[in-house]
RNA sequence: GUCAGUGUAGCUCAGCCGGUUAGAGCACAGCAUUCAUAACGCUGAGGUCGAGAGUUCAAGUCUCUCCACUGACACCA
């Protein structure tokens, strides 16, 4: 039976940013991960595309709302791909499948008695495109950001009977596990705790949308629309399925992976649609933290904003990924700092783990010919081992909960101590007697396993960097399978081993 | 404004129920060294643990006040 495991779908009011980025870079490497576990996943990428924004932005570029969209989103695909993202599917919410899941799922709530028409009272500001929740007892109030007239509006609305939910959900989120991270759960709780209450599903201005079965003039509001961009992401194209369907698709989400300002909408409005519509509720929502730049927000104003094609030219993924995988604590904010970045690819890739390969490639060759060395005393006190078995428990831990940080420090931990390893054991000493032959193959072997096993466990985070060192140890086929290939001794003695070369290339 | 969180070496962070000279990685300096990508290893320098007061035999660790930053406080993706 197959999971899935979605990004946020992206708003195409702009071209992709790099927090877009980080999203998708983070549950990719979390679906590698499952997939190498065995697991038979859908990973879900998309864009939302529709709204009173896009419909503004695309007049004010002289194009109609569906040429824009489908400019910006050819970008996300191609940023995708260009990032070699393993994403299963890619929705779009102006398809038709995906129409047709929003009616159906609409319908549903409607029969269930959770929508309502209702009156979007209160203070507008045209500017802000927003109501104004506290305006004073004025009776002309004024916006404090754009200093202009706030407009009286009184719209005709539905709204989704959320209030109705408020001890499902709270019994929900009490669950330890839906929320994370924890410092995050707080939040919801409290926000929760506070009262439900009904919010709007519907516009009567906003042409660019879907339009509300039975209800003339409305199209569908964000949440009714964006949101079911998960479910109708797993129906094929062109085959007619429905909400009943989805349960052989990949639904209920493993976990949705999301920036943590829209973690209120999937940790409360989200689940308590899918309750209202019979179907099964997401395992976990994480909401992570958000990037800054050398300890400030990226923007437009401050034209400080790192463009992640650029970045990806300049560098290459394995060494953007290993950064913001690896330094960042997932769930926590972040900040890029540039200097910071290229120490630690240096210092981490190339020369802790890259040389570690290098080196003793290089001793096996040498004194080996060419091949992966053989010995035959038994391994009875084999700390090497014994430290990468380890290793791979604490590793396969992190990734259940997503603690990438910990994955990557706990891989380099290992990678170090295999480096010391060498240090200790001095093969190049060893050697010189040929006495020491066996000692100095089993030595040499045991660190070539060591690679090859920090080659599987570092594959979710930095794929393309993981391929390269499996194929200095002609092992590039061991990475499907982890329960298969994830154990001590599968490292062939006397194949064949390759030339050595760097497994990425220093910044600067 | 209310509530919550954070503030520890240049950088990123660990420090559990308070208890020997406050830790790691990176950066930096020195030593050593060649199997290796001037890489690896060893040693070292570097901190009044945001500020102040209090509790205690003893506080980075508890209490209070203050400062700075961050987030939430319902329709903003």
């Amino acid at each position: 039976m197959s999971i899935s495991i979605t990004t946020p779908l992206y708003y195409v009011n702009d071209k992709p940013h790099l927090g877009s980025t980080y999203s998708t870079l983070a549950a990719d490497a979390y679906a590698r991960y499952l997939r190498l576990k065995g697991n038979d996943i859908v990973f879900v990428t998309g864009v939302d595309e529709h709204g009173q924004k896009i419909q503004r932005t695309a007049i004010s570029k002289g194009i109609s709302p569906s040429e824009h969209c489908n400019k910006i989103s050819s970008q996300y695909v191609d940023l995708w791909d260009n990032w070699n993202i393993s994403n299963d599917k890619f929705v779009r919410t102006t398809s038709k499948k995906h129409r047709r899941i929003v009616e159906e799922f609409f319908l549903r709530v409607k029969e269930k008695g959770d929508v309502r028409l209702g009156n979007q009272q209160g203070w507008y500001c045209v500017g802000c495109e927003e109501y104004k929740e506290e305006v004073g007892s004025d009776k002309e109030p004024i916006c404090p950001i754009h200093l202009k007239k706030l407009e009286w509006r009184d719209e005709e609305n539905l709204f989704f009977c959320l209030s109705k939910y408020q001890k499902e959900i709270e019994k929900l989120i009490s669950n330890d596990s839906f929320i994370q991270p924890i410092s995050r759960r707080n939040e919801i709780k409290s926000f929760v705790s506070n009262g439900l209450r009904d919010f709007s599903i519907s516009r009567i201005d906003v042409d660019w949308g879907i339009d509300v079965p039975g209800y003339n003039g409305h199209t569908f509001y964000v949440w009714f629309d964006a949101l079911l961009g998960y479910l109708s992401a797993l129906i094929p194209e062109n085959q007619d399925l429905g909400l009943d369907d989805l349960i052989n698709l990949g639904w209920p989400a493993d976990v949705h992976i999301i920036g943590k300002d829209i973690l209120r909408f999937h940790a409360i409005y989200w689940p308590a649609m899918l309750m209202s519509a019979g179907l099964e509720i997401p395992k976990k929502v994480f909401g992570h933290g958000f990037l800054t730049r050398e300890g400030q927000k990226m923007g437009k104003t401050l034209g400080n904003i790192l463009d992640p094609q650029l970045l990806l030219e300049d560098y290459g993924e394995d060494a953007i990924r290993w950064y913001l995988l690896s330094d960042i604590k997932f769930g926590h904010d972040g900040d890029f700092q540039i200097k910071r970045f290229k120490e630690l690819v240096n210092s981490n890739l190339a020369n802790t783990i890259g040389n570690l390969l290098n080196r003793t490639s290089s001793m096996a060759r040498k004194w080996f010919d060419n091949k992966v060395p053989k010995y035959s005393i038994k391994d009875t006190n084999n700390s090497l081992k014994e430290l990468s078995l380890i290793t791979i428990d604490e590793v396969i831990l992190f990734y259940d909960d997503l603690y990438l940080r910990e994955c990557s420090q706990a891989i380099l931990k290992l990678s170090s101590s295999a480096n010391l390893y060498l240090n200790e054991t001095a093969p190049w000493q060893l050697v010189k007697d040929d006495a020491n032959k066996e000692l100095v193959a089993f030595y040499l072997y045991n660190v070539l396993e060591t690679c090859r096993i920090i080659a599987l466990l570092i594959n979710p985070l930095v794929p393309n960097l993981s391929i390269n060192i499996l194929k200095q140890l002609h092992t590039e086929h061991h990475i499907n399978d982890w329960s298969e290939n994830l154990k001590w001794g599968k490292l062939l003695m006397g194949a064949d081993l390759p030339n050595p070369h760097p497994i990425i290339q220093k910044i600067e």
